[in-house]
DNA sequence: ATTAATTTTTAGATTTGTCTAAATTTAATT
DNA sequence: AATTAAATTTAGACAAATCTAAAAATTAAT
């Protein structure tokens, strides 16, 4: 079945809503989705019809597992499109959601299994995020919290939580990046700071309440 | 200013017809477009309102100096995704365009010369048309009809007009393909067919329809 | 130069996706 | 339990892009 850029834009919405609450009620998508309830209303309707959602009036809904696979396949498209604009053209990785959400309405299978060949089949996403395979399943993200990592493994600096422009800054003075690479050098009780060393800089101090906001990715072997 | 994925087919459209007839009328681009001609009327004086068009009811139409950018920049927008298709991803030329028609409409800017940099600001697409640069230029194809090739004198197939499925089937039979390299063996004045010598296969005969319908690019030196 | 044929445009309807404003249902509060 | 507040849905309207059928303009042909 086809669905519009519309309709798979809902999908996502969604998708990406039921994650952290299981049904979702027609308000947050509103929000999510930067439009009103009764637009919605509408969708649902429709989507529900083509048994995409799981919708009862006033209840709540959530997707089918048919619904799912639509979903996952668009995310899957996305996160393909990030990992391309990021490593082959060079773009910032904060700069290409908005043409990724283009690009993940193009239709053709074929592309999306050429690109990720062409890409070297990565399981994640310039964010961090799992790519989703051709089967719709998701690789496990096996991220740890930068005070977490054992001393002196060296773990990819996958997410950050706090993306204040505060934070931003000093990320940045730190030469800390979605990407690069972090070892954690030593642990001090005292007030939690860690001494780390970042891929090409002299080592430095971070303090607990920077090193929480860091989220590594950690290849266990 | 923006333009839909409508506008931007119809002013695609009208760009390449012109660039035959000079005014382009009604029906003919409803043809081109499979769709009808009172849904063509509808659209130019959209585009009418909008400057892209020079339209005078019952007489016919063309681009302005505006319009032509647009249309340019879409073709050049086809073209590099094109060129991406064949070189990085291994599309085959003839199954490439379907897929160029939605990529041809992202609209990323900053996409488009970031594609270009990276596929090494190629001047021809796999089909061998030109790709207009980023001020709208566009190369000049120096490119001989086959039939009008002096005898023996070798080139390389760079465009074909006939992009049927019928014609590109003929095609393949005859091993053709863009790129690959041809010289006439024999003119018949009977019925204008040519006996032709395509590398890597034994001679053949092709009927002067086809012949008429292959482009080459022919170095003389 | 009329008539016939063709081309083009208009008028009105349809589909998709959106909206506002009002009505309805559910949840919260006194 | 009754009332108020919040969330959700309905009703009706609108813009974009398309269509069919009919009218108007142009071109061709007798």
């Amino acid at each position: 079945m086809n669905f519009s850029v519309s309709e798979e834009n809902y999908i996502k919405s969604i998708y990406h809503l039921q994650q952290e609450t299981g049904l979702v009620n027609t308000n947050s998508l509103a929000a999510e989705m930067q439009t009103k309830a009764a637009s919605v209303t509408d969708m649902l309707k429709k989507l529900s019809t083509k048994k995409i959602l799981q919708y009862e009036k006033y209840k709540g809904f959530k997707l089918t597992e048919n619904g799912k696979k639509v979903a996952i396949s668009v995310v899957r498209k996305h996160r393909l499109w990030e990992y391309f604009l990021v490593e082959k053209l060079g773009f910032e990785w904060d700069k290409v959601h908005d043409i990724a959400e283009e690009l993940e309405h193009i239709s053709s299978n074929e592309l999306i299994e050429r690109l990720q060949e062409f890409l070297g089949n990565p399981s994640f996403d310039p964010h961090g995020d799992p790519i989703p395979d051709s089967n719709g399943k998701i690789p496990k993200l096996l991220q740890l919290n930068l005070p977490a990592l054992p001393v002196n493994k060296t773990a990819v600096v996958s997410s950050v939580t706090n993306q204040s422009p505060q934070m931003l800054e000093m990320l940045k003075h730190y030469f800390i990046a979605i990407g690069t690479s972090v070892k954690v050098v030593k642990r001090f009780e005292f007030d939690g700071s860690l001494e780390i060393k970042v891929s090409k800089q002299p080592a430095c101090i971070i303090s607990e309440l920077i090193a929480k906001n860091i989220f590594v990715r950690y290849d266990d072997k």
